[in-house]
DNA sequence: AACTATTCATAACT
DNA sequence: TAGTTATGAATAGTT
């Protein structure tokens, strides 16, 4: 790539090839790990050198969580062929084995915050990932509260429609703009359940408008 | 890396971020079967997009053996397996019980929001105690990054006390505004001191003391 | 998808 | 083993 055109195959001087490793395994990585920030990948990468030393890279959890999820989600549409890469669908159970993923980090993230940070480290990239959870935990729940409350205002609306009016709509309004609303009194009344759609989303707030 | 430096963080465009991965994800892999070949060295390559779906690459034989070379080697010391549970070397029992409370709560609503709602009823007193809980996490999880970020300034200071000084700032404020800083790499190329925001908006922590 | 202007990575050299 | 540099590669923005 300098100096000379590089040839496609195996480099016989092993000085030059030993050297040639460490560079190019370090631009790899460097590469492997700029992809994931920039495009929000999630990237394992396992390297064997010629004498059989293993050099390794998980930009998100362990290694371990990527293997499983390798296996998930290959073993579903094993059928590509190509041995070099192919393209496969989110199913149950790799939604089931991201869902793990999330409440591992979540309870790291627990025991990080309540508890002894000296003896639970999280890199920032952990702490990145959590942040986003919670961005999209707090856009989906306060949209399931909004639906709650347009649910709950839609049958109070139909209760009271023949008696003394629509005074308290007011009242869960203003509350909700504020982020919440009472609780208590709203749930004694409401006794049906309420399955709130806020649409499923893989979203994050900053790209829904949503400023947190 | 052409017509301008790239910002090491989230492309924020979705289109712009998906056709970076598309190409960035080819120049890796490339990048990988090169090294592979040049250094004779064995290579494995895991990624997820965002959206899950898998791309991988196996330089010899098949990810499989790779991965059953990689847990050879990277030991058996791989203790795992905390799964639902508070095993916990802080003593309060109290503290205990409330984080156990927490995660299951926490799990009821990754339940609720990734799985199917008609399964899963959370009541409105859940989901206020949860946007609590995501409120108090949110807060602590940016003042981690504060502090890590705090500390990396320190040590950039140090390292450069006798030169130049606080031109980058504003990159950092930026960086803050979109609540994401990019995170090794970041620590490597910035070389100025930096100023860290204090103060958050759009949360209340008032069960806290905190005011952002 | 194809095309550059640039930046980046790195082979050879020191 | 580490640093420098000339050069080839990768790629961000654009068409």
């Amino acid at each position: 790539m300098a100096r000379g055109k590089v040839q496609l195959r195996r480099i016989e001087n092993p000085v030059h090839r030993q050297v040639t490793f460490c560079k190019r395994r370090a631009g790899l990585l460097k590469k492997a790990r700029e992809l994931s920030v920039l495009c929000d990948a999630r990237i394992g990468i396992i390297i064997f050198s010629a004498h059989g030393k293993l050099y390794d890279l998980a930009t998100a959890g362990t290694m371990e969580e990527l293997i499983e999820r390798y296996k998930t989600a290959s073993g579903e549409a094993a059928l590509q062929g190509d041995g070099g890469g192919g393209e496969h669908r989110m199913d149950p159970k790799q939604e089931t084995m991201v869902l793990q993923q999330e409440i591992n980090l979540l309870q790291k993230g627990l025991r990080y915050i309540y508890g002894n940070r000296a003896n639970e480290h999280m890199t920032i990239e952990e702490l990145n990932a959590l942040e986003r959870y919670l961005e999209i935990w707090m856009y989906n729940i306060r949209s399931a509260k909004e639906g709650m409350l347009k649910a709950a205002n839609e049958i109070l609306q139909e209760k009271i429609v023949e008696q003394s009016g629509l005074l308290d709509v007011g009242v869960m309004v203003a509350d909700q703009q504020n982020g919440h609303f009472s609780t208590v009194p709203l749930i004694e009344e409401i006794t049906n359940p309420l399955t709130i759609l806020s649409g499923y989303s893989n979203c994050r707030g900053s790209e829904m408008g949503y400023s947190f």
